[in-house]
This record gives C-alpha cells, sequence and structure tokens, in this order.
DNA sequence: CATACGTGGGC
DNA sequence: TGCCCAAGTAT
C-alpha cells in the first residue's frame, strides 16, 4: 500500500469491525492503546482486558504509529489538540458536555452544516430543556421545531429516543454501545456522543475524518469500500488522544471542516501538515476519491396559495409517507399547461372546488436525486362537504406557522404570501 | 452495498 | 444554472 509506513492500516488480514493492527514497534514507533467498548464483534488481534466504567468488556488495541522516521502518532495528537484549544469555534454545544445537549447537537449536524444549526440548537433547547421535556412533548411540536431543517425523520427518531431515555431507570445511555440502540444513533452519533460526553475513547468517522484521513494517507481508493473505511478508521484511532476523546474527535472534524475542506484547503494553516503525505505531494484536492452521483431528476409541481383572512390553507402529508411523513404542505398537483386541468386535478385530490391564477413565484425543492419546481398559484377554495376524506386539512396564518411542522419551501411561502396579495 | 431522506451555500 | 458538498442513518 503506501509507502510511507501505514501498511498496518489496510493488511488482508482485517477481518473485523476493527482494523486496528499490532504491529511490529520499531525503536521509535510509540504504541498507544485504544480502549474501545462499542464493538460487537470481539476484535480478531485486540486482546480482552477489563471492563469500562459502563461494565462492558474492553478491548485492548495496540495502535502502532508504524515506523515514520522520527515522527509519532503521539504528535500529532498533541499537535491536533493544541491548534483546536486554540482555533476551535466558539459553538453553543461547547458550552457543556451534558449528554443531551451534544446528542441534540451531533442529531442535528447530521448531513447538516453548523451554521443552519446554531438557531435551530438554540431554539430547541429553550423549548425542551431537557430529555424529560423532549420526551412529554406531543411529537407535532418536536415536528415544528426541526421544520425547515430537513431530515425530519431524525426528529421522529429522537422524541421516540428521548421516551425510551425518560423511561429507562439507567438514566442517558453513557456507552456508544448502548447509544448506537438508540433509533437515529449510528455509529458516527454513538461514537460522538460517548466521546465527547462521556469521554469514551472511541474514534469518530465523519465525512470531515474521511477526507482529513485520506489525505494524510494519499488514500485514493473510493470511501465507500469497507476496507478502505477501515483504514480511514484505522488512521482516525492513530491520532485519538486517549486522555481526551471528545476534544480529540471534535478536534478532528473541526479541521476537516476549516482547513481540510473539500475545495481550497488551506495547508499552510494545518498543524498536521508535517505528517500529510496528499499535501506533501502537492494535490490534496484529489483526495478523498469524488463520489459518483446519480442525475437528479426534475419534476414541475403547481401549488397553491389559498387565503381566507391573513391565513393559508394546508393538508398534512400522511405518516406513512417516506417523504417529510405528517408534515403540512400546500395543496399540489402535477404541473400542466392548463389552468381548468390543474383545478380538476386540485378537486380530485383534495375535494372542494378551485380557481387558481399562476403567479411567477418558483421555489425549488430538491430531495437527494429529485428536484421539484415549484410554481405557486394564488388560489380560490370553496369547500363543502366534498372535502377529500380523511384528509386533514388546516388555516394558518404566519404567526401560527411555528407551531406547524413545515418543510423549508412551505415556511418561505407562508412567510412571503402577504405580498403577493 | 445501494438507495433515499431535506436543505443551504459555494463556485 | 448546475453540480458538489455537508458533524449519517435506516432499510
Amino acid at each position: 500500500m503506501c509507502a510511507r509506513g501505514v501498511s498496518w492500516l489496510a493488511s488482508p488480514s482485517v477481518t473485523g469491525s476493527e482494523s486496528y493492527h499490532r504491529t511490529r514497534g520499531g525503536p521509535e514507533s510509540m504504541v498507544r492503546r485504544v480502549f474501545y467498548s462499542g464493538v460487537d464483534r470481539p476484535n480478531p488481534v485486540g486482546r480482552s482486558r477489563g471492563q469500562t466504567r459502563d461494565g462492558y468488556e474492553a478491548v485492548e488495541l495496540l495502535v502502532n504509529d508504524a515506523a515514520r522516521g522520527s515522527r509519532s502518532a503521539m504528535d500529532e495528537s498533541e499537535k491536533l489538540l493544541r491548534w483546536f484549544e486554540s482555533q476551535k469555534r466558539l459553538l453553543p454545544w461547547r458550552e457543556s458536555r451534558e449528554p443531551y445537549g451534544v446528542w441534540v447537537s451531533e442529531i442535528m449536524l447530521q448531513q447538516t452544516q453548523v451554521q443552519t444549526v446554531i438557531p435551530y440548537y438554540l431554539s430547541f433547547l429553550r423549548q425542551f430543556p431537557t430529555v424529560e421535556d423532549l420526551a412529554a412533548a406531543p411529537l407535532e411540536q418536536v415536528l415544528a421545531a426541526w421544520s425547515g431543517l430537513g431530515y425530519y425523520r431524525r426528529a421522529r427518531q429522537m422524541h421516540s429516543a428521548a421516551k425510551m431515555i425518560a423511561e429507562s431507570l439507567d438514566g442517558f445511555p453513557s456507552s456508544s454501545r448502548e447509544l448506537e440502540r438508540l433509533p437515529g444513533v449510528g455509529p458516527y452519533t454513538a461514537a460522538a456522543v460517548a466521546s465527547i460526553a462521556f469521554g469514551e475513547v472511541v474514534p469518530v468517522l465523519d465525512g470531515n475524518v474521511e477526507r482529513v484521513m485520506a489525505r494524510r494517507l494519499a488514500l485514493a481508493e473510493d470511501p465507500k469500500q469497507s476496507a478502505v473505511r477501515k483504514a480511514l478508521f484505522g488512521a482516525a484511532a492513530s491520532v485519538l488522544d486517549s486522555e481526551q476523546p471528545g476534544e480529540s474527535n471534535q478536534a478532528l472534524m473541526e479541521l476537516g471542516a476549516t482547513i481540510c475542506r473539500p475545495k481550497r484547503p488551506v495547508c499552510d494553516e494545518c498543524p498536521l501538515k508535517q505528517d500529510c503525505l496528499a499535501q506533501q505531494q502537492g494535490n490534496p484536492e484529489s483526495f478523498p476519491a469524488p463520489r459518483r452521483r446519480r442525475t437528479i431528476e426534475r419534476f414541475e409541481l403547481a401549488v397553491a396559495v389559498v387565503r381566507r383572512d391573513s391565513s393559508i390553507l394546508l393538508f398534512r402529508r400522511p405518516e406513512e409517507s417516506a417523504l417529510m411523513a405528517g408534515m403540512w404542505e400546500l395543496p399540489n398537483v402535477p404541473l400542466s399547461r392548463s389552468v381548468e386541468v390543474m383545478a380538476g386535478a386540485f378537486e380530485g385530490k383534495y375535494g372542494g372546488c378551485w380557481k387558481l391564477e399562476l403567479t411567477d413565484t418558483i421555489i425549488n425543492h430538491r430531495i437527494t436525486y429529485r428536484a421539484l419546481r415549484l410554481h405557486v398559484h394564488l388560489g380560490e377554495f370553496k369547500a363543502g362537504h366534498s372535502v377529500a376524506e380523511g384528509l386533514e386539512a388546516a388555516w394558518i396564518s404566519r404567526e401560527e406557522q411555528v407551531e406547524y411542522a413545515v418543510s423549508s419551501a412551505v415556511g418561505k411561502i407562508v412567510a412571503s404570501c402577504c405580498s403577493w396579495y
């Protein structure tokens, strides 16, 4: 593999989910111990040693910084921690290590950027200060607090997990193994919460760490492949500081977010530049391998803004729908050239009697591999007893919007509707 | 392992 | 505009 002495990382003998490998330590290499209690399968090379604080069997793993001349993994950990200490951003969830807040932040940060999360995090913790408050709140209210943040399943799963925690006699789950049993908590989030809130020595491998390590090792292979992921995971473990795992993990992610960015990384300011193979080769941007993307299909939808007094008509999506389950949406039908055809479609779907008038407002709404272009119509709707059976309707005002679970697009349209009348 | 899930920002 | 990416998880 790599010529730079990291051959242990993806050795062919990797069999378990943990890719630590014990290597013959040269005279200058450092051996570090990592206790990893979130292991379901026995580690193929580690030795079982004692118990963690939560009673789970710990596996002792020897992580060897393989023959990097005079450099050692310890140096890298220290450089990283020192850099983080002086350069870390002040973020609201960094003010406390209290597990609930850490957990909320980690869920919100899944596939979501920091600046997007900040206001949601603040208002969410104001509304639901403790896990008990969250558990006791109606799901509707939790979804409303999540409105516009996306991936709404996260809110449902968090609410469900909060109930599990509140009903449990054991308090907040305190190990990555336990945390991973919660809905919405996968390997990354479990490791992040366990290390930050509980000091568990477990590495995280998120998109940032993946990129940082792919560059550090100049690993060109596709990170989707499990062998490559293992190598990256092992590399992340090798720079993990076992005294301050939470800070260490955050440091690596912060590095990826601010210095080792996808585009135009600022290698000059990187605490690991001496250790980075891609930087030495002068082509950091070429790692990791670009992921293939499916082409986006585009659909066009007509949505109707129907006003009564100062309120707008919304309908509730079915709980069982895969897309934005239970969220309130504007009435919509596939776009057609004829307003009459669309009016008929609205009537078929929602009942009532419709009159429509096209405005020139178009809002894009993307869902992974689809893009919906929303053509907004001002409409009149006369309900009778002909409103579609089993479909929940609501008239909401701009002020009441905060109490309803709506997508970002609906939020924007409701926000700007006043100017259209 | 591939796919779907929301959204906002950068270039 | 269009494409890429972002503190992932569940199926």
